[in-house]
DNA sequence: GGAATTGCCTATCAGTGATTGACTATCAAC
DNA sequence: GTTGATAGTCAATCACTGATAGGCAATTCC
């Protein structure tokens, strides 16, 4: 093994068993089928505890806080998508691009509702009133500027990068929309899902030539 | 008094004192100034009940569970919406109506986001994981519906039922996503709110004559 | 007067996130 | 081997949460 190398670094003459890393991924999987299937609130931690089959007090040697067990399932969520958006981008372009884009975010949200409402549904406690640190939103800004980028490629450089931002936010707010209120009201009386989804990616494009982008969903 | 008239409905032969309507008001009214100022999870019952001046049991007396006291709150400042967004439509016509509706939308969510945040973004408690009613909602729904009927009042006979409502369902949750992304992601580096908040509503509008409806905010 | 009702309280419950101190197995060093 | 440090674990416990039970005082009716 390379305890020498890890004792050089640590100078402590001790590496880590291996056991941790293992747990800590075993409760980080647990952790999210709990979350997506009860919700962040409900679940409590002597429930993930138990299901990975540890003790409650084990947890915190883990992670130092439920919200830190939160924010990491959170950040590995955002991993997933960004990697899907990544792929789309590399592939597509112009219209299509933009289009492509749409459905992939919208798709990723619907067929992994877990992990979307864990990525931008869930809100962080407010310590006292102010607003807390949001690593999630750290994440979360990796996916935004995966969108704004492209944009950048599907609206070229006729831009400021003030409306980049201001475009590309209302875009992304816009597909946001969507897909957190089919996930959390599936109840609402809905018209045709693939027909909304269809129509609403469309209005977010650009016109093709001078057909109105809205309105031409039938 | 009217202790008469009330045995007589009751027929009970007794009559609340008139201390408990009062109280309750004054349970509602902190409720809601402590829910905006600290958010409803953070805010226990023992906070609002210190507050109002009475023991944490005595809440218990007017409120079957603090979940009946936040949709209490939640279906008052919604009350406070539909009311609003019918003198919208009241007033305005047209091309107006739509981009007044839409701020009224965004602003009455931005100014209560706990009333928002209870009606549209807090999934309710699943028993076992099938979906449960969902009280919340039944607020919401008499928003959209006036939502719908701007739709209606703006485009004209032109469309169809469906047709109707996808618009009004994309527009719906184009807004929905604003808004709870605001909510939710409060430290996102945002562009200018009021210049955004313009410019998505903006892209919601039918195009004034030929101009193209995106693009167009700066 | 007595009886019933209202409004409120103290005391308490189960469950929550989090901390403490101790126990066990492992592994390096002698 | 034996020793000693350390990683990993857990029972016991803390302060706090939402909610309940039972009792006490004032009011209202007969």
């Amino acid at each position: 093994m390379d305890m020498d190398t890890a004792r050089l670094i640590t100078g402590t003459g001790r590496k880590p068993k291996g056991m941790g890393p293992e747990r800590r991924e075993e409760i980080l999987a647990h952790a999210l089928r709990l979350f997506s299937e009860h919700g962040v609130h409900t679940v409590s931690t002597r429930q993930i505890a138990g299901a990975v089959g540890i003790s409650q007090p084990s947890l915190y040697a883990y992670f130092p806080t439920k919200q830190a067990l939160v924010e990491e399932v959170c950040k590995r969520a955002f991993g997933a998508l960004t990697e899907r958006m990544r792929a789309v981008i590399g592939q597509a372009s112009g219209r299509d691009l933009m289009a492509t884009m749409g459905r992939a975010y919208v798709d990723f949200g619907l067929s992994q509702p877990d992990a979307y409402r864990v990525a931008f549904m869930i809100e962080v406690a407010r310590p006292d009133g102010g607003l807390a640190q949001d690593p999630a939103l750290m994440a979360g800004i990796e996916a935004y500027l995966l969108h704004r980028e492209a944009v950048v490629k599907v609206m070229g450089g006729g831009l400021s990068e003030e409306a980049i931002d201001l475009l590309a936010q209302s875009q992304w707010a816009s597909l946001h929309g969507l897909v957190s209120l089919l996930i959390a009201r599936p109840t609402f009386p809905w018209v045709d899902r693939e027909r909304l989804i269809e129509a609403h990616i469309d209005s977010l494009l650009p016109p093709p030539t001078a057909k109105p982008s809205r309105v031409s969903g039938t």
